[in-house]
DNA sequence: CATGTGTGTTACCGGTCAGTAACGCTTAGT
DNA sequence: ACTAAGCGTTACTGACCGGTAACACACATG
């Protein structure tokens, strides 16, 4: 934000202290990425994420730049969050990308079949932002080129026969089993996703 | 619509005439239809839709009970359309499920690897629409369950091992392939969508 | 000629949007 | 005890939202 500023100017207090900060900003994130999560980007305005989180507008703005910064730091948290869980399932099988892989559609349909599921917050992101500058949207294009990515290199630790075109399949079964729960339900195709990632892949090793 | 009127009413001029429409009502639909697919749903108001269209938001709201209503009519559209090319593509190889299925994904990723695509209409609507109550909702979801029911009659009609199975499969890589478009761009993962089809496709029959 | 339908135009309504100014209070650090 | 940061509150701006009222005009039909 600030960091372009005069670089003679003594910022000395600043860089010392790493910044607690707020327990207010703590909330608002929170309330916001629920809230955006649940009913949309669009759908969710500043006035009512600062009310919901129990505090006014007017403290929202003294901790964020703007709503469109707000979505991008909250785009960030999801991005986080689910690294984490794709870190955690390969690592309670390293060794064993196949049964990796195999975990990972497993959790997957696990977590999109309840009620509280709507999908993948930063596909859901990139069918609502449009605005070629947003910024979201490098946020959105760094997540999912990392999906694929990782994906790919699973399927060349695998020894696949065509580790891309595999890699690339299984993104988008990921894909579709994330939007299939929000266009389907949580009883619709979205259950079979494990099973076709299982078929997928013996497609490509047996 | 009105078919639920009372039925001791005489009707006879309004079923007489099947209405030409007027042709304000067709620009309207036309430039809707565009801008809500390119720009989404919640980002498009009706006046800039009355004004893109040559008229105002007087006309408008005399063609559509509401901007709602709009968007319903706007998805059954789509909707037609997508059924349209869904059964040409069939016809094409009527007697060959199995093909008729491969051509499908072939004519999918023909129609989302271009500029203009940003994946299914309805998947987008679903995602950016979150009331329960809206008159898009039912569209959405009579239009997906179509989809799902076609592919598992196809998956049936191929004589495969888990006919339901491979349905869902297909399902699921057809929703991906059009959010990935979306997410990832013409040039990512979608490319390989009909690939994967057939690999998905020979692992249920062959 | 008369009537009705479709359309254009202007002005308006109440509400909500993102974002800001100004002031006062409390609390923590010194 | 003083200061400064964090926070709450109220009131406001200008723009836009979906939707409507009222009036004027063109035209096609009877």
């Amino acid at each position: 934000m600030n960091r372009a500023k005069n670089a003679q100017v003594t910022v000395q207090e600043e860089i010392i202290s790493p910044a607690p900060k707020s327990r207010v900003r703590d909330r608002i994130m929170k309330t916001a990425s629920d809230l955006f999560y649940r009913h949309g980007i669009h759908a969710v305005g500043v006035d009512t994420i600062a009310t919901e989180a129990g505090t006014n507008k007017m403290s929202f703005y003294r901790n964020f730049a703007s709503k469109d910064e707000l979505v991008a730091e909250y785009l960030r948290g999801e991005e986080r969050e689910g690294l984490l869980w794709w870190d955690e399932t390969l690592a309670a099988h390293a060794g064993n990308p196949r049964l990796q892989v195999e975990s990972l559609f497993d959790v997957l349909v696990q977590n999109n079949c309840c009620e509280e599921s709507r999908g993948c917050a930063l596909a859901n992101a990139a069918v609502e932002i449009t605005e070629p500058d947003h910024p979201a949207r490098p946020v959105i294009e760094k997540y999912k080129a990392d999906m694929r990515r990782r994906f790919r290199q699973l399927a060349r630790d695998m020894g696949a026969r065509e580790a891309d075109a595999l890699g690339d399949s299984l993104m988008l079964l990921w894909e579709g089993a994330y939007v299939a729960r929000v266009t389907m339900g949580a009883d619709g195709p979205v259950q079979g996703a494990a099973k076709a990632a299982r078929a997928l892949i013996a497609a490509y090793t047996d």
